[in-house]
RNA sequence: GGCCCCGUCGUCUAGUGGUUAGGACACCAGGUUUUCAACCUGAUAACGGGAGUUCGAUUCUCCUCGGGGCUACCA
């Protein structure tokens, strides 16, 4: 245990981060991502750092933080340090280390690298948009750059407003080693001197991270492609600071159908929104990874701990996917079938309560009451039910509509229902007394096998099968599709059986 | 507009200086002792375009076109 420790705070294991903001439950896109520095980490056996970027106050709520934390979890992304966990690098809430970047601040104040703006947001902004207008690139002209600090600290004095500017030389090329993209270029001139904190205590994004990253001792930074434009900023202050550079690796977009980035408003985008739809971590996962990494080979199939084995950021796409639901659909469908039954059955069961099928028995037996009929069913019983569905299910909140004949006393359809193609009332209604009687028999013999032999015997002597079939499963079920009529019976029992089969007959 | 990134079936992707350009999802057809699902089989389907390098380019280079991202006193 403690050895275990040591082995992974060891200097020479790379450390990662991810550093969502609080301000929306937890984005598809960021557990993506997440699971990309996950599978770094473990795979490297290196750390995996949680750090909550909520320095906007206005926006940051502690209940979006629950949720990412929670979801993390639920995925199987489990993190090493965090704001819940502690580590040697605490606190890892931005806004608990307002007061770590004040002397970086200072310090480029102090040496001339940095200086203090006193151009108001209208004069900025119609800078903006003159240099829009002669197709120069939007940024800082430098207007307050040559102020003595002497009169800076004279203004601040007398209340004006400011905001702190680094000093950023012109015509400098920026580049870096993209572990993903390759190598980068960037020319300081199009940034201009970019705001780095509102004042002394309140840095803004780009110093925190690159502050922050240094303090942690983050040796790789793996975060979406939509940051690529902020690291030639950070590699400024990181310069200007004298810090050490992590390796940068920005991952391809997940897009929309429309090829957009996801959006909140046209995508499911919240993980809690899988969650309760019921998509499985492994699915999750597993979809999330291969949208935009790829061993090289055909498979498709993989559990957390192969990834952790296989995965390699050289292998990671450079072009951004699209979301496609449907992929998602089929894989959790895959994952679902690959479910052992009781566990299946307990996944199932929330959902049939939420739908009012179930109550739960208070005393905390391992039996469900059915809110209908109030009859008492075991585990084993919704076993059963559950299991007719298993190949069918894509997500688990479908199982109440797909069993719903099951928890009620009658089931309702349209007598139409029950006509098997061009069939007239007459045969199908000959069919449905025939199935009764052959069923009657079985009464204290009610399996599977008896139930089939009875039914195709029965439907044999007609001649066209669905002729019988049809109707008896239409009759149990009130569903145009559904399980099969042998395995339906089966479950439901002799009683309810034969109850639903007389109705039926009666109908015609 | 400026900067940056990207470009193989509808989608996710494999792949190579010479391949019948492969797989999966989706779609379609057939099979699978009634339906649906699952499963099996099959079909349709792609190297954005133009130059150049080369005996030969989907593959290498350039241009172009197209798509996306960023462009805050947000993160």
């Amino acid at each position: 245990m403690s050895d275990e420790k040591l082995e992974l705070s060891a200097p020479d294991r790379p450390r990662v981060r991810l550093a969502p903001s609080p301000t929306g439950p937890l984005h598809i896109g960021t557990a993506r991502t997440a699971l990309f520095n996950y599978l770094f980490a473990r795979q490297s056996r290196g750390t995996f750092v949680l750090r909550i970027e909520d320095t906007d106050h206005e926006r940051s709520k502690k209940k979006w933080e629950k949720d990412i934390l929670k979801y993390l979890a639920w995925l199987g992304l489990d993190w090493d340090e965090g704001p819940d966990k502690g580590g040697s690098f605490a606190p890892y809430r931005q806004s608990e280390r307002v007061d770590i970047y004040t002397p970086y601040i200072k310090q480029l104040l102090d040496q001339g690298q940095a200086y203090y703006c006193f151009c108001t947001k209208d004069e900025l902004a119609a800078q903006k948009e003159y240099q829009a207008s002669i197709g120069e690139p939007p940024r800082y002209i430098g207007r307050c750059r040559n102020i003595d600090p002497k009169e800076a600290q004279a203004r601040l004095k007398r209340g004006e407003s400011a905001v702190i500017r680094l000093k950023v030389s012109s015509d400098k090329v920026i580049s870096f080693q993209d572990q993903i993209c390759g190598q980068t270029d960037f020319n300081s001139s199009e940034l201009g001197d970019f705001i780095i904190a509102k004042n002394l205590k309140e840095p803004l994004y780009n110093l925190a991270v690159v502050v922050d990253d240094y303090l942690m001792k983050i040796t790789h930074v793996i975060r979406g492609a939509d940051h690529i434009s902020n690291t030639p900023k950070q590699i400024l202050i990181a310069e200007a600071l004298g810090l050490p550079q992590p390796q940068y690796a920005h991952l391809p977009l997940v897009l929309s159908p429309n090829r957009r980035k996801l959006s909140k408003r046209e995508e499911v985008v919240a993980v809690s929104d899988y969650y309760q739809q019921g998509y499985l971590p492994q699915a999750l996962v597993n979809f999330m990874i291969l949208l935009g990494w790829n061993e090289g080979t055909d498979r498709e199939i993989y559990s957390m701990d192969e990834l952790v084995e296989k995965f390699s950021l050289d292998k990671v796409q450079r072009s951004g996917g699209i979301f496609d639901l449907k992929r998602l659909n089929w894989m959790n469908g895959y994952y679902i079938r690959q479910e052992s039954l009781p566990v299946l059955t307990q996944m199932c069961i929330p959902y049939l309560i939420k739908s009012g099928h179930l109550e739960e028995i208070p005393n905390g037996s391992k039996k469900y009451r059915i809110k209908e009929t109030k009859e008492i069913v075991s585990l084993g019983y919704l076993g059963k039910v559950i299991g007719l569905y298993q190949e069918r299910l894509k997500v688990l909140s479908e199982i109440p509509e797909l069993v719903d004949y099951f928890f009620k006393k009658e089931v309702k359809y349209q007598p139409t229902l029950l006509i098997w193609k061009d069939k007239d009332k007459k045969e199908i209604k000959n069919a449905l007394n025939r199935a009764i009687k052959a069923l009657s028999g079985l009464k204290r013999d009610w399996t599977l096998e008896k139930i089939n032999e009875a039914l195709l015997g029965a439907a044999d002597e007609i001649g066209d099968r669905g002729t019988l079939l049809w109707p008896v499963r239409a009759a149990l079920t009130g569903k145009e599709n559904s399980a099969s009529p042998f395995d339906v019976a089966y479950v439901l029992g002799p009683e309810k059986t034969i109850r639903r089969l007389e109705r039926a007959a009666k109908l015609l």
